[in-house]
Parts: structure tokens; sequence; C-alpha cells
DNA sequence: TGAGATAAATGAACGTCATTCATTTATTGG
DNA sequence: CCAATAAATGAATGACGTTCATTTATCTCA
């Protein structure tokens, strides 16, 4: 019969219906939808609607910059990477934690930026023993910073509690004019300096 | 009629569910059936779902070690509450995206928390500005870091191929006699260290 | 050219969920 | 003691992922 489905256009399509309904959206039914077929087609081509997520992580692994390794000195590098994949994960969550203890073995886009980290890491004069445990803690970092990317602005508002929370509520207010406001972005840039001043120390070269 | 239920009985009893279920048995169904009732009943006390797992996390955060900021140095205050974060919600990955995007208002237990962190901070020295991103940042670390705690061992084996990724997978080799060793103990370790220092950079008043 | 073999799409069906609702049951307050 | 109320029941609903027997179209090969 002729192929109207392929796991390309079901990736595609998944993505597309992510970014108009979300993760709730993205059911079987209505991918199948958008592709004009039953949802029981669906299954000639993928296994499972996991398997969706998972083509769907891959293809998303995919357009995560990793250039600056190539380039850039190590701290850009990391700085780039890192802001690059916070930005696509944080509208993509509830991917983290398929990702997370997502084996990389069939994964060839997701090895392909671990490839290119751990030479940056190399070249930057990181002991190998270090290379995967710190580009371990920077990901889990990267990930929990999704998460909060979309906190709502008033996630801090201790409401009526506020009197039994003075330090907290005025710590929260110190921010800024608006009584409720998330420093999610500030909180980033802050931690990963911390990060990767902290983790650079453990380079024998500082040369890269 | 005779209260065979409240929050606090539905709380407990979900948690044993999930501790013996995991969170894929944590069904309405079988919570009620735990409790002897009829699923039904449970829409008396819960609104939903959402807030059964709502109550879970509040639940568990009354668990997180907060207490080393009264008594230890600020750095070590930290990585207690840290380790004890994360090792609670390591085994609660489902709640992660909750948790991350709850506001506080009506979760006493967790502002109870970042009070006390809060004031750890203070105490250590930080100005006041800093401490909530330098609290988001901690915790989005922590976080992300429970997600890799359940990593299987072989989740950086590159398989086939291997060969395209040399610097990779000898850098995962490097790490141990097995082959594929998983180090999300060290790199919490690791990156923990970064952060505490980094912004332990922070402080104004080092004596804290 | 024509006859299987095969890959792919269909639609009906299933089991599992969370959730709703009319009804029944037991307790409490006036 | 009666009425109001809080709580539990069981049946029903709709959404969802998934399975499967069946049909349909294309490809291979004699």
């Amino acid at each position: 019969m002729a192929a109207v489905l392929d796991q390309d256009g079901i990736t595609a399509a998944a993505l597309e219906l992510v970014s108009k309904k979300g993760y709730d959206g993205l059911t079987m039914a209505a991918l199948a939808r958008s592709l004009g077929v039953a949802p029981s087609a669906l299954y000639n081509h993928v296994s499972s609607k996991d398997e969706v997520l998972k083509l769907v992580e891959e293809d998303l692994m995919s357009k995560v910059d990793f250039g600056g390794f190539r380039t850039l000195p190590w701290e850009e590098a990391v700085r780039q990477w890192a802001y690059s994949y916070r930005g696509i994960f944080a509208r993509h969550t509830p991917l983290i934690s398929v990702i997370a203890v997502l084996p990389v073995t069939d994964a060839p886009q997701t090895l392909a930026m671990y490839e290119a980290v751990t030479e940056g890491f190399l070249r930057a004069g990181f002991p190998e023993k270090q290379i995967i445990p710190s580009i371990v803690a920077l990901e889990a970092y990267i990930f929990g910073a999704a998460f909060d990317a979309n906190a709502p602005a008033d996630i801090f508002d201790s409401g009526r509690l506020a009197d039994s929370t003075p330090h907290f509520t005025s710590a929260v207010r110190s921010l800024g004019p608006d009584q409720n406001n998330y420093p999610s972005d500030l909180a980033f840039s802050m931690g990963l300096d911390a990060l990767i001043t902290g983790l650079g120390a453990l380079r024998v070269d500082q040369s890269g």
C-alpha cells in the first residue's frame, strides 16, 4: 500500500501538534487525525506512544547548539550550549523524565552532542575521568532549570502565610517592584556561572 | 455519616501505595481500595488526583532536612539540605513537574523550608537580592539530579555507535572497571561543590 | 500479464483511567 | 424527633492507548 506514513512524518506532526496544543494535546488520536489517518495506522510505524516521545526527543536534541565547543573558549561554549539546551527543553518538560533515564544507545543525535561536548572538555584540559560527571552535573542543572522556566510569576507568593515567613517574604519582595517576581532567568545565569567556575577549576591545562 | 476518610489518611495511603507499587500503581481506584472505600468517595475530600499529588508533595517536603541552617556553617548546611532533598525526591520524580510549577501559597511545609533556608543564607552574609535566585538555582540542580539518580547503569552505553563517538566512549570507560558505570552520585557531589563554591562567593560577610 | 506475497490502513473492540451524579445512609443540631 | 448535612455508594461517561481481524493497494517474480 502507498506509505502515507513514516517515522519522520510522525515526528514532524507530533512536534507541530505539541507546539499548538501542548503535551496534553498530543494523543495518538489527535496525532492520527493531523496526519489524516486512523489511530491504529500509527502502530505500523511506532510501537507505542512512548516511542513517539523518543522520536520527538531525538529531533529536539539535534537542535541543541553545541557548536561553540569547536570555536569558543570552554566557558563560553558551555554557556551557549546550556542556554540553547534549556531554551529548547523548557517548552518540552514532559520529555525530561523520559530523557533523563533513556539510554543513549539508540539516540544518535544525543550521542553526537555528547561526543562534541566531551571533545570540548578534553580540549579545555579536563582529566578524562572528570568529564562525564561534569556533563551529568551540568545536564541535571539544565533540566531542573527547564522546569523552573515554566513557573508562574507568583510562584513565591507566600499569601496569608507571609507573616510567618518574614525573611523569605522580604527576600522575594527585594527582587523587584512587582510583588511577585520570579527570577528564573537570573537564577539560571547565576547558577550556571557558579557551575562553570567550580567545574572549570578541575582543568589541568587552562589554555583551552 | 461517620468520616472514614480525611486528607491525612488519604495522604498516608497514597504514600504507602507509591512506595509499594510506584507511581503507576497510584490510581484513584487503587487508593480507594487501600482505604476500603469506593473511588468516588475520595472526591468528597480531594478535588482531583492532582490534589492527592500535592498532598503527597507537601508531606515529603516536611521530611526534607534543613536543620543544618541553624547549626552548621553555610556550606555544610547547604550540602546536608541538598542531599536530603535529592534523596527524598529521587524516589518521587513524577512529583517534580508538579512542584516546580506549584505556587507555595498553599504549601505551608514548603514555605517553612524556604523560610529556614533564607534565614541561613542571611546569616551566612548573602545580600538579600541574591538569596532567592541562589535557592532557585540550587533547587533546579537538586531536581535534575533527582532524575539522574534513577538512570540505569548502562545509560551511557554507546552500543554500535561507539566507533563514531570515540572520545565520549573513552571518557565513559575511564570511569571504572565496569564498562558502563553511571556516576550519578559522583556527579551530584561534584556539581554541588561547584555550586556551593560559586554561590558562596556572593557572600558579603563570610563569617557565617 | 497475472498471481501471490507483503506492507499498510481501517474500524471495531477492549481495558484502564479519572471523574460525575443521582441516590442512599448515617450523623448532628435545633 | 425531625430536618439538614456530610459522606459513601454504584452506575455511568468519556478519553485514552492499544490490539486485531479484515481490507486495500503496491511490489515481486514467474
